[in-house]
Parts: structure tokens; sequence; C-alpha cells
DNA sequence: GTCATGTATCAA
DNA sequence: TGATACATGACC
């Protein structure tokens, strides 16, 4: 292996000091002009923007003098790279290069905005190190893709914060005072706060970014989904003023998420709120990360490497020294996990305070007499439920989780209950009104003339109802009330305190100003009837989320709760406890006994078909590894790979050196997940 | 990923 | 011997 070649025909460098003399010395007849370096830090390292996990590294290149003020550590080039043009970041300048071989200069400067601060850089590299990607993978999740009009925009900085956190609220929480004061004087509580129930949540949490803001240091909070992001920004307007903070969701356009993106970037706005890809959100002296509900699986990011926003928050507030809180009405099992190792510490209401706010009670259908007739009225609204109703209608709206969107989302054969396929697709029946006909959910087949493929009979019954179903039987039971339905595609922001049935899917429910006067929770058994893994942790989530909007009673009567189901399962007594840290407990320990997260870290490794296998096999795993499966999925395998938890950091560094290998070699790609949000 | 280079293979 | 195919490694 030789280094440099003779070479000839491209553009020569030459640093300052030896311009001339180097100039002088060789004339090959066919040289251009030599391209004149920088006086001072001739050299950018620069990351690529390739695809391949082998070239995941710096390269450096010569700054042309021309372009010694553009080329700034952060900036957008353009390199020569194998003799085709690419993008990439510079991440440093410097005075000298380790480099033997020749060194290209840099093509152009696409815009001197160091849009890429050293800290995220930093950040970068730490997600891709953790999931086992590629920095440039994680850079199209961290830096949005550029808008030259907005760019030429200065950004107008926000006025300084004189806002002072009022602890009223927090108060409430033993610690929870004691948590914006430390906020407010700069220092740095990792809490894990229990939000009880009952609880406007976003104002909480927006007192505690004005007491990380008033210490004159930046605040950033990640939230679900746009709702809630709607919710914080409408606690926040009111202690900031809008120039203070900006929001960074999806749903804005391009330039308007670019200026966001510049006007954090450039410093002149230091709090942040917005969806997962806010995580990234290159905030100036980062004084806190705070999460909301960071059990929703929205946090979980589609594109690879596949972070979540928790994790991502965590490492920042790891390397940027920054206060960490992470709010939920229920409990992650890997906030539990953060709170058991130490790492964290809890603020939650006292065990008589919660009994004054709420009273979750379980209505009596059992698991045995639902599955004997799970589809009559009767059997879905117990006696009690529909009492809860009642009472609650006289002061207010009352809230009805149903698991299901649509109307009957599934159909069985109504002699023989077995499933109703489309004879077209074999996708399941559903129907979507209530005269409609039984209809495909997969292809749109309508099935009129159905028939029973195992014993021919014609009729169909619904083992699953949805919530149009669930809103009609309740108009019907409640003809004088009107009812409202919320659910995925028609999702109800708020709705007003006046009496009414709000029909809700779980993650859909609307906010009440005051909270609803009961909150009814129908067919759980559906939710626990997943096979997942966290299907219980799930569903405890979900339930704890709807739970927590009801309001306090008249007088000292606390906030009405009913659940539909079977009284046995511990999940649903965790509910009636308001136990979700318990819960999340007791899945921690049985998840350390099975090997599973967070006690456990698990990768994902899927792939064609036998090269899985392979490639894995030819892989130096860490101590204690366990390889599991394959499983075959539609585009081949998939093994599991899991390791006791303190080996994670030695796992992802094996899978990445696989990657690294396997693109050298130029081996099809695998796709690795770490963390997976859930296997299979 | 692209590009350059090296080695194998085969027809003339 | 030269033309062509495919594998391999570098890429700043």
């Amino acid at each position: 292996m030789t280094a440099g070649p003779a070479e000839e025909g491209d553009e020569q460098l030459s640093l300052p000091g030896i311009a001339r003399a180097k100039a002088r010395q060789a004339t090959p007849p066919k040289v251009r002009k030599p391209t004149v370096l920088a006086e001072a830090d001739p050299i950018a390292r620069v990351l690529v923007d390739l695809p391949l996990a082998h070239l995941d590294r710096p390269f450096d290149y010569g700054v042309p003098e021309q372009m010694a003020a553009t080329a700034v550590a952060g900036a957008r080039v353009k390199v020569r790279f194998a003799g085709q043009d690419v993008d990439g970041f510079v991440l440093e300048r410097a005075a000298t290069s380790a480099h033997a071989g020749r060194i290209q200069p840099l093509r152009r400067v696409v815009s001197p905005e160091p849009v890429l601060a050293p800290v995220i850089a930093a950040l970068v590299a730490d997600v891709a190190a953790r999931y086992a990607g590629t920095r440039s993978d994680v850079l199209r999740l961290a830096v949005p893709a550029r808008h030259a009009t907005t760019e030429k925009v200065a950004s107008t900085p926000g006025s300084a914060i004189t806002a002072r956190a009022d602890n009223g609220l927090w108060a409430a929480y033993p610690g929870g005072a004691g948590l914006l004061d430390a906020l407010g004087a700069g220092g740095n509580p990792r809490v894990v706060w229990a939000a009880g129930p009952g609880e406007d949540w976003a104002v909480l949490l927006a007192e505690a970014v004005v007491a990380a803001a008033s210490s004159g240091r930046g605040a950033l909070v990640c939230l679900p989904d746009r709702r809630d992001v709607d919710r914080l920004d409408g606690a926040l307007r009111s202690r900031l003023g809008t120039d203070q903070y900006v929001v960074l969701t999806a749903d804005a356009g391009p330039a308007q998420r670019y200026a966001a993106f510049l006007a954090v970037s450039r410093g002149a706005v230091r709090v942040v709120i917005g969806t997962r890809a806010a995580a990234f959100a290159p905030v100036h002296d980062l004084g806190l990360v705070a999460i909301w509900d960071d059990g929703d699986d929205l946090y979980a990011e589609p594109r690879a490497p596949y972070p979540h926003a928790r994790e991502v928050l965590l490492l920042r507030a790891q390397r940027e020294d920054a206060a960490a809180l992470l709010g939920a009405h229920g409990r992650s099992v890997e906030a539990e996990y953060l709170l058991r190792s130490g790492w964290a510490a809890e603020v939650a209401l006292p065990r008589e305070e919660l009994r004054r706010r709420v009273a979750v009670s379980i209505a009596g259908a059992s698991d045995r007499e639902q599955e004997r007739d799970p589809a009559a009225g009767a059997a879905r609204l117990p006696r009690g439920v529909f009492d809860v109703i009642r009472d609650g209608l006289v002061t207010g709206p009352v809230l009805v989780q149903t698991p299901r969107a649509g109307y009957a989302t599934r159909l069985s054969c109504d002699s023989c209950r077995t499933p109703a396929a489309c004879p077209v697709c074999h996708g399941p029946l559903g129907i979507t009104a209530a005269h409609a006909p039984p209809t495909c959910t997969w292809c749109g087949t309508v099935a009129a003339s159905w028939r029973c493929p195992e014993c021919g009979g014609r009729g169909l019954r619904a083992p699953v109802l949805g919530d149009r179903r669930t809103a009609e039987e309740l108009g019907r039971a409640f003809p004088s009330v009107p009812v409202q339905s919320s659910a995925s595609d028609r999702v109800l922001a708020e709705v007003a305190r006046r009496p009414a049935i709000v029909v809700a899917t779980p993650g859909a429910e609307p906010w009440v100003a005051g909270g609803y006067a009961a909150v009814v929770l129908l067919d759980t058994w559906l939710l626990l009837a997943r096979s997942d893994l966290r299907a219980e942790e799930e569903a405890l989530r979900r339930w704890t989320n709807a739970a927590a909007l009801a309001g306090p009673g008249p007088g000292p009567i606390p906030g009405r709760v009913i659940a539909v189901g079977d009284p046995a399962r511990p999940v649903l007594q965790a509910l009636v406890r308001w136990d979700a840290a318990g819960f999340a407990q007791r899945e921690i320990v049985e998840r350390q006994e099975a090997h599973l997260p967070p006690a456990s870290r698990v990768a994902t490794v899927s792939g064609r078909a036998g090269a899985v296998e392979q490639a894995l096999a030819g892989v130096g795993l860490p101590e204690g590894a366990e390889v599991l499966g394959p499983v075959l999925i539609e585009e081949g395998e998939r093994f599991v790979v899991r390791v006791p938890r303190m080996s994670g950091a030695a796992l992802s560094a094996a899978l990445l050196t696989m990657q690294a290998q396997r693109s050298a070699r130029k081996e099809a790609h695998l796709r690795v997940e770490v963390d997976p949000v859930s296997i299979g």
C-alpha cells in the first residue's frame, strides 16, 4: 500500500509561507494557478455527507484564502470527494493536518452560517455512537434543510427575560419549590416528576422553563405532538414574550422552520419548545432539558438511526451540564430506571393529596363475562358506569375513552366466531357506519354477500367496537345530552365545560378547563390484548393520561374515574391505586429476570436471509451477549442481540464496526436498531 | 457512494 | 498482445 502516488494535473496547494518557493520549484506544463490558502488555520476538518459507515470521520481540506472568513466551524461546504462534489460541514478549523497525502481545497462555502455548533456536532457523534449509526444520518435529523432566502434575514434578538418563576403550583409537590429555586439559581437538578391528576401540567412546565430562563440560561422542552406543544405554548405566552421563545414543529413550512432554527442557532432566542426533532435544537447555554410524557412512542424517530428524543435530551443534559426534567402523569420504565439508578430524583404528590384529587374504581365486568357477550350494550356499559356518567353530566362534561377508532373495526362469524376475512385479499372486514355493508379495511372490497368459510354462516358480529359506535350508543342512552367525538382523524383540542359526553380514542382526549366531571375507560381488555412487550405499560400510560383529566368534584369530592375491566388484573389495580411508579418498578424487576430492557440493552439486526447471521458471526460481540433468532420478516430475517446494560456501549460499538466493515466491502446494508420501541 | 488500479480471462 | 471484466482499496 503506497501512500500518494506521483500526482499531477489537479490543483496544487501551497501553504502561505512556502507558496512562492514551491511554485517555482515544480512547474509542470499544465498546472493551474496554485490555490493560496488562508493565512490563519488553513485546514478545515470536514464531515462529508456520505451514507457509508466507514467514511464517518472528518477529512481535512485546504481553506483557500478567499474562504478564510466564511469557512467557519459549522458552515455548510461543498468538497471534492473521490472525484465528485459532495456536501459537508466544517467541524473545525486547524493550523495543520495529520494527513500525509494530498489535500484538496474546499470547492465552495455554501453558506457561512454556522448551522452546526461544536456542541451539537458532539451531540450528533454521541447519538450516532449510542444508536450504532452514522453521523451523516443523525445530521439530517439535527440540521434542517437550508432555506437561502430566510438565511439572508437577520434574526431579531428576543428581549431579555425578566420574568420570575412562580412556585405556587409546584409547592404542592414536596421538593417542587426547591426544584424551581435550583433552576433559578443556575443549578442542574435531575428530576422525574409525577404530575398529579387534574394538574394543568403545561403551567408547571412553563414555570420550570421560566425559572431556568431567569438564571440567564436556555431551556428546551419536547412534547409528543402538536396539541401538547400548543398547550405549553399557551402557558408560556402569558409568562414570556413571543420574541423570547420559539416553537419547533414539523408542520410549519420549510421557511418558517428554518427561521425558527436560525433564531435559536444565532442565540437570538434561548427557549425552545417542540416535538421530537426539537431535541437537537442548538440552544445556547442550555440550562434545562425537559420532556413531557416520555413513554409516548411518538418520541421514537422513524428515520435511521432511530434515536429516541428522551435519550437525545439525556445525552445533552450530560454533555452540556443542564438540568433534566421528565414529567408525566404515568411512569415509563426508563424514567423509573433513572430513579432506581440514582441518576434522577423523584418529585411526586404525597399519597393523601392524590386521594384528595382522584378516585378510580373498576366496573366489575370480568374478562370472562366480557368474552361471553362483549357486543351487548349492557355488558359494555355496566350499571356502575351508567351511574357515573349520569351523575357527572349534572355538573359538566364526561370523558369516555374507547380504544378503537371507527365504527366496528373488526367483524367475525356470528356462529363460530372465526374472524371475517376479505374474500379478495384476506384483510379484516369492518363496518364504517350504522347501515353500511361490511367492507375490507385493507383493500376496500365490499363484502355484502359474505359467507363464513368455516361453518357457512352468514351472520356477522362485532367483538370490537369503535368510537363512533360508542358515541351512537351513548347518544341513545342519554338522548338529551350532546355527544362529541375525538379520534385520530378529527381530534378536538379542547371542549367547553358544560354537560356533554366526549368520546375519544387514547391520546385524542380533548382538554377541558377545570377538568371533566367524570372519566370512563371502556374496553380496557382491548388495550391489554396486544401481544407487545410493552402492552401493559402502554395501556396504563393511556388510561392514566385520560384519568388525569378528571377534575375535582363539588366540594371535597375527588375526581371520578371508572374503568370497565377485570378487577383482578394487576395493571388495573395499579390504576386504582394511582401507582404507575410501583407498576414500572415491578416491570423492571420482571424484565431484569427476562433479560429485557431497560435492565438489558437490546438491538435488532435485519437484512437479507443469510446475510445477518453471517455478519453477526464475524462481530466481536461483548461478553455475555445473547443472539436470538432468526425471525423471518418480509425483507429477510431479523436477529435480536442483547447484552447486560453495562455492555450497551460495547454492543453499539461492535455493531458500528460491523457496519463499517460491510460498507467498506460493499456488502448489502443491514438495518440495525438499538433500543427498538417494540420487537416484532 | 465514485474512481483508479490490479489481476484474471480470453480472442486474435 | 490487447481488450475487457470484475475485485479491491482509497477517498483529505
